[in-house]
DNA sequence: AATTATACTATTCTTTTTGATAGTTATTGC
DNA sequence: GCAATAACTATCAAAAAGAATAGTATAATT
């Protein structure tokens, strides 16, 4: 029998017991799927998240957006060198494969709407 | 301006702010997709699920079973009525609705694990 | 000169989620 | 008769996530 270790599969340092489960740990969580699919067709910048995410707060969104750019999933382009007037996220490539997955989930949740309530 | 509420979507009696934080409300944690991805093909028991993540704790196993429960994805079947003595667990209708879902998020975790690590 | 906007961070607190450990009731196999 | 198995529940504790509120530095706008 083998040990647990050696059928985790590892990622960015931490170990997940299943492929499904390494998918949650990086895009789980209340608000990164939201973060994500807002993203999903264009650059925006930290305010007009806000705006299309009223209900989150300040600290939560802060927080999200850091977690998705250190897990590769988003870029954080800061323009206007000195003071950070204009900061822009959006994508990586990485994040760009996650594009079809979004969109099911995106679309199950209207599915589960449109039928079921 | 409409207000908050209006724009917010409704599932069960909790409001979510966008379709993919309702499959996220549904389906998010550290267990769920985990356990939806092995009910998959699959009745299982509640030992049997065990094995299958020997990681988890029984109480969490036991929360996160009630919580789909619940939600309407899993049920939740007893056979020799009296002492629950074989309880067998497996996709409602509306889970099996979330198949092609939970298969996309294991493939992409797959795929992650392939190429990115 | 005062206000507003941007992109945050800090602090504190509460809630939710998860873990660790032990205990329960009943049944089956030896 | 005794240990093992099944399917949990109970209690306590820790960690993580999220909310509330306030504050900061810079620049543009009025």
């Amino acid at each position: 029998m083998k040990n647990l270790e050696s059928t985790m599969l590892t990622f960015k340092g931490k170990a997940y017991p299943c492929c499904a489960s390494l998918t949650m740990g990086l895009i789980g969580g209340k608000w990164k799927t939201a973060i994500l699919f807002h993203l999903m067709n264009e650059k925006l910048r930290y305010n007009e998240l806000r705006k299309l995410m009223p209900t989150v707060t300040e600290r939560t969104l802060s927080l999200q957006l850091k977690a998705l750019e250190e897990d590769g999933l988003v870029k954080r382009k800061v323009y206007t060198s000195k003071p950070p007037l204009k900061v822009e996220y959006s994508l990586t490539d990485f994040g760009k494969t996650l594009i079809p997955l979004i969109q099911s989930i995106a679309n199950w949740g209207d599915f589960v709407v449109e039928n079921y309530s």
